[in-house]
DNA sequence: GCCATTTGTTGACAAATATCAATGAATTGT
DNA sequence: ACAATTCATTGATATTTGTCAACAAATGGC
């Protein structure tokens, strides 16, 4: 399970650029006094959906993914890579985890209490402002999402996924796909199998390369093509 | 199109018990003096999608569904009926509105200017706690939705639909169903034989009565049990 | 290094769902 | 009131997608 590690000191840390960067020192202290960091190895669970949700996480190394667990099979929600924060729609609802989390690649990720983060949220509107800003692009984000698994099918979906890892995820083209086929098959609500099917199908027609774990998108103008005609 | 009517003050007007209650006089005052009404007769539209976003629309009267406008076809995200406020996740992010709202019976709203709206949010925490944490609620519906439309078959997605109606909407078990056909597909994201089809199953195995848009569950154990095995 | 377990791959088949076409019913504008 | 349009219904058919089974490849524990 996961371990502690030695905390740092949240003033100086790299996160601070990120979601916290309209924090004074005074509130990155107040976070750094109620925070510590834990190390998750790959596969392991962050949390789980329906527990209590007592915590604001901050992933500073590896990769999650965020999964609602549905009827017999999980949907992907979105990957987290640093620094990027984890935090469910329950804090301000029931206090619950509306998704499960866990560890893709081997991770490490501050733990930051809920109420010293509804406090900040309350007396800093900059901060505010921000998470909402965030909060939203993860809404507009999932709309996207639920667009096109409702309404493209397998081809369009797996192409979608696809962009998502190199464009959003990895932030490169040929990349090395740490999630598995079932994670892929999961972000694209489909089956395992039909995931394979359509990866080897696209290899087949010259748009990518796949040999392993390794991808490498050829033709990133016709799966464009593929994504926008469902 | 939209017509102006007669503005009411918003420190008398009911809209006030609902998200506005944390508002002091003054901030009501402010709003009343950046708001105006507005109707809409059924079927209108009332902003689309990728449109400017100015304003936080309350609805006041009638039914509204928000939906996105997809590759064909519409998701609908949501009904919407009074007194709630409709305001997309765009404001925080590009000013610009994700999906697109269309009034289903006759009705009427308050826009209330955004700049206005996220002046209140800064100022007044208890406002934007309650702010949060109804678009909180809105996300966990839409995790709901999400994983009944990617994972169950299409009896569970109209079971699931016809429980919204009932509960969520309009609010009593025999109902009458002001929205379409097409509106329940759209609801349930399938095409819109496919549920007029399961309506009629559900007919024929007696869960269910259909006349013309008046609908009776009569066995809402035994749909619930086809939402639950999907 | 080797066995056990998981993960990836492929094919054949069955189930779910959309599409198309035809028709009836209801609604709207004039 | 009536034509014109939209909306609802049904059946036949084609397409999409999942499931099952068998097996190959990779991985982890010891």
């Amino acid at each position: 399970m996961a371990r502690f590690i030695q905390s740092h000191n949240c003033v100086d840390c790299k996160c601070k650029d990120s979601i916290f960067s309209s924090l004074s020192t005074t509130e990155l202290e107040l976070i750094n006094n109620n925070h510590y960091e834990v190390s998750f190895k790959a596969g392991e669970m962050m949390f789980k959906q329906g527990t209590p949700s007592p915590h604001f996480l901050c992933l500073t190394t590896g990769l999650a993914k965020l999964y609602i667990e549905g009827y017999g099979k999980n949907l992907i929600l979105s990957l987290v890579k640093p620094v990027d924060y984890i935090l469910g729609p329950g804090i301000y609802v029931d206090n619950r985890h509306h998704y499960s989390a866990s560890a893709v690649e081997d991770s490490t990720a501050c733990l930051v209490d809920v109420t010293t983060f509804r406090q900040i949220m309350r007396g800093n509107p900059d901060f505010a402002d921000e998470f909402i800003r965030r909060i939203s692009i993860m809404t507009i984000f999932n709309f996207e999402q639920f667009i096109s698994l409702t309404q493209k099918q397998m081809n369009g979906r797996i192409a979608d996924a696809l962009f998502y890892l190199s464009d959003k995820i990895y932030g490169r083209n040929p990349f090395e796909m740490t999630i598995s086929r079932q994670d892929l098959a999961d972000l694209s609500g489909m089956s395992k199998e039909s995931a394979i099917r359509i990866l080897k199908e696209f290899k087949d027609e010259g748009i990518l390369t796949v040999d392993g774990n390794s991808l490498h998108i050829l033709n990133p103008q016709q799966l464009k093509k593929i994504s926008e005609t469902g």
